[in-house]
DNA sequence: TAGAGCCTAGACAACGTTGTCAGATCCGGA
DNA sequence: TCCGGATCTGACAACGTTGTCTAGGCTCTA
């Protein structure tokens, strides 16, 4: 055992050597500010002392730590954005449109998925403000948010999107789930059914009893009965949603069209009625990719996911900027693409 | 005009007026450095003390300052990603497996689109490196990565996914192109085509023209010349995508079948070949949603973007951990997919 | 009862940057 | 020649945290 006694002089000295502003200083032979204001453009410096710092700087490879930035300044120029997942095809363009606004805004965008659990959403979320990010945009897993309350009294500009907070009034943005699924169902009403199934997420998410709300407003101002076994909700695990599909369709009073609550819910279904020999009219919520090409073309009630991204993240930059208004919500229209499978006529089994 | 002389004692009094460990030892009655090793879970506190912290605490919403304790200990438990396109549904997995990843270390995760420029890619990766990042994964849009050499001495380490880096010896984790094209095409001939198209992304993507050279090699290895107006290399834009696909199925020697060379490339084909009178074959590289439910389904070329996301991260991790190898390449097999697009037979115009 | 040893607690410096302020230099005009 | 003022520059403190080191109180044993 040799005794090879380093003494560990520094904490921990992880990065190679990083130059920092003191070393640019010293290699540039100018004091310690200077470099600081070259660094960020201000002005009151000489052309040939801010060439000679521009030297030390490309020579020593520095660039400038902004973690101390942000100490010093308490800004972090960065914002964190909480979806349920970074995965889902319907989330995808939502956060393609929140960094587009931010990168204008010239933050940066930290991200994570909640995978629709309240407490990994509360701790994504808390760990983003120890972060000490300018602002927070969270589509809710849970159905609490007083959590963020400290948050936002300290500041920390906070906007839901697709879903409200939970127990507090804060800003939101969300499609009108309701008005869509009503428009759908009464869509499949207008031709001709009269039994309409609906397969929709947990109870515990807000646009799946939303939506169910459009279902049962849409089936009571045409007058129709809802038979109780013809709503399901529950997860979207193909499995389930497959078995409460099939038994919809079988049993003595089988539905003639269904109504699909979400883009995860819609692909399973499809499947299903794929295989069906009857022809059973569906409309689903949220688009497909490639809806347009199956036989029958897939009639949805779409949301529009990137103005939905892009309308949080402006409201959040506003606030940013110091705009004082009381929470306020937005709430987004959808839109029905007409396509033929909604507009099968009743069949029966 | 009122003078109100406000003195703006603090520099940026920008959150509210957020506690800090000093407040909280203050209220509680302790020492600074109580506080610390209380929000640690470090040893050597009686639970008394504890108590009364973690009081003081919860009464002021008191939350630990990241940045500065990243300053001080110089690592930032978390990953930069920059990758093409957010909302491009092929790496939207991607996305999510290096998330996952990154949890299970304890690491968060900042990300950003690069939109195929290579300046924006720069801006990212080097705005990452600012933040002191501990590691990045990078989609290379760009094919000179040497701007990264000084931050990779630093210590920031650094992974290439989906395109090798350029000018640069690095990690990199891939699909194999080349032989999935290759695979591809010769299923084609396989069933008899002679005459096949090739639509591809621009030549400047290192996965484009592998996928062309792996096309090329399949054709010379059935002995088949190759046209240069079968073959067809730009933007995935759908009007150029389409424009040149209808070219390539008309006139004197019209093909009979297309190797698309991406996801948006096969989407868009899967539209052109849908509205044509004669059946023409397709096989896509990267799967599509919905793509089995197509008739015929889309056969294709389908590589794992959530495993070239996790082997990457996974990488990174490794590094972070301190293994110093060589750079690496990981190649990742793909897998032909057969639904029947593929399998057509020749049919002459 | 004295000394050794352990445990708890706090004082202090340091991380790398930026805001404040004051010193140094240079110019033109009287 | 000297002064006012403008311009350039650097010393210093502060941002909020953590690592180091030392002080003080306690227990235990001889």
């Amino acid at each position: 055992m040799s005794s090879s006694a380093q003494p560990a002089r520094s904490p921990s000295p992880r990065y190679g050597a990083r130059p920092t502003m003191k070393d640019v200083a010293a290699r540039a032979g100018v004091g310690l500010k200077t470099v600081s204001r070259v660094v960020n453009g201000e002005p009151g410096v000489t052309p040939d002392t801010e060439r000679r710092v521009q030297d030390a700087i490309t020579a020593l490879g520095f660039r400038r730590n902004d973690s101390a930035r942000i100490l010093r300044k308490g800004r972090t120029a960065s914002i964190g954005l909480v979806l349920e997942d970074l995965a889902d095809p319907f989330y995808a363009p939502l956060n393609r449109a929140v960094e587009e606004v931010a990168r204008a805004h010239g933050a940066l965008l930290i991200n994570g998925s909640s995978a629709e659990d309240p407490e990994r959403e509360r701790e994504l979320a808390l760990a983003f403000c120890a972060r000490r990010v300018d602002g927070l945009i969270i589509i809710p897993a849970g159905d609490d948010h007083r959590y963020l309350e400290p948050e936002i009294a300290a500041g920390i500009a906070t906007v839901f999107v697709d879903r409200p907070a939970g127990r507090m009034d804060a800003d939101v943005v969300l499609s009108d789930s309701f008005g869509g699924a009503r428009e759908g169902v009464a869509h499949l009403v207008a031709h001709g059914h009269r039994r309409i199934g609906f397969i929709g997420d947990r109870p515990r998410i807000h646009t799946a009893t939303e939506r169910l709300r459009g279902y049962r407003a849409a089936m009571a101002a045409a007058g129709l009965p809802v038979d109780e076994s013809w709503v399901s909700l529950g997860t979207t695990a193909p499995e389930r949603v497959r078995t409460e599909a099939e038994r919809m369709l079988s049993g003595p009073q089988p539905v003639t069209a269904l109504f699909a609550g979400n883009n995860r819910v819609t692909a399973t279904v499809v499947r299903v009625l794929a295989r069906s020999q009857r022809p059973v009219a569906l409309v689903g919520f949220d688009d497909l990719e490639l809806a347009d090409l199956l036989s029958p073309g897939v009639t949805v009630v779409a949301q529009d996911a990137a103005r939905l991204g892009r309308t949080a993240a402006e409201r959040l930059f506003r606030r940013l900027d110091g705009v004082a208004e009381p929470p306020q919500r937005v709430e987004l229209p959808t839109r029905l693409i007409i396509r033929g499978s909604g507009e099968l006529p009743p069949a029966e089994g």
